[in-house]
DNA sequence: ATCTATTCCTGGCTGC
DNA sequence: TGCAGCCAGGAATAGA
């Protein structure tokens, strides 16, 4: 399930081997990828010239010389250069020097092409690297959604899931159903999430389920979860027993002696 | 405006 | 062994 840090090990891997090339074809094996695309992106596509490639929260926005190439992986979406189809292939790019394929095998992942940048680029809320303390204090006032919930909110906050949003919570000792946090608390967030996020890139990423990276790499953060995917496991700082509820219709890890 | 529930999708897992 | 039924979850959408 890509997040932040794994679209940034993914964006860092592509952009060198995609800026400037040439697209000489573009293929859409299904209609459910394209879903958020303007019309006709088969044409647009073509003749293309790719200018850059950068990571917005989890998406993958490529400029082009006219238009951009929208890509968002959701659950299981994979951006591999220069593979081999597969049963999963959803999309096929043909380069001057090489190929780029979008596999999905549960098609929650979207490609599409647009004229300017896409609505739902332009709404996201500001990077979790780049939000002050302050305005993530004002950011999260008057709200009163389970925290949880107001983090995996990307015109909150962008690039957090589900993953990254339980480990933030634990570092900074939030019950993630908690309302009203104090801005003390936010502050603990604050660096909690720096840091979760940070040393998540410099482990190229969570390899869960089947993660991995255009080259084929697996990330290496998965080892280092605190609480996600730990439900019944001794809690690192206080031995206790990790906890999985449901909130916000997502699986929630939490430690429920250190998060009060 | 804000919050919550539902929907999409399918391989893999559970349990009978 | 086989298979029905459930689970994972990002985000669009609908409803309250």
């Amino acid at each position: 399930m890509p997040e932040l840090p794994e679209v940034e090990t993914i964006v860092r891997a592509l952009a060198p081997r995609l800026t400037r090339r040439h697209i000489v074809s573009a293929e859409f094996l299904s209609p459910l990828v394209v879903r958020h695309s303007e019309p006709d992106p088969e044409i647009h596509l073509t003749g293309r010239v790719i200018e850059s490639v950068e990571r917005r929260g989890k998406f993958v926005v490529a400029r082009l010389d006219r238009g951009f190439l929208t890509v968002h992986l959701g659950m299981t979406g994979k951006l591999l250069l220069d593979a081999a189809r597969t049963p999963y292939t959803r999309a096929v790019f043909g380069l001057d020097r090489g190929s780029l394929l979008f596999d999905d095998v549960r098609q929650f992942g979207s490609v599409e092409w647009s004229e300017g940048l896409p609505a739902r680029v332009r709404k996201l809320g500001p990077e979790p690297l780049d939000i002050s303390f302050e305005d993530l204090a004002a950011a999260l006032r008057r709200r009163n959604a389970p925290v949880k919930a107001l983090l995996l909110n990307q015109t909150i906050l962008r690039g957090l899931g589900n993953i990254y949003v339980d480990e933030s919570l634990f570092r900074a000792r939030i019950r993630p159903s908690a309302r009203a946090v104090s801005p003390a608390r936010i502050r603990r967030l604050h660096t909690a999430i720096r840091e979760v996020i940070g040393e998540a890139i410099a482990h190229r990423g969570s390899s869960i389920s089947d993660y991995v990276d255009p080259c084929g790499e697996e990330g290496g953060f998965q080892q280092m979860h605190r609480v996600y995917g730990r439900e019944g496991e001794a809690c690192v700082a206080c031995g206790g027993a990790i906890r999985r509820i449901v909130l916000a219709q997502r699986g929630t890890h939490f430690c429920p002696r250190c998060q009060r």
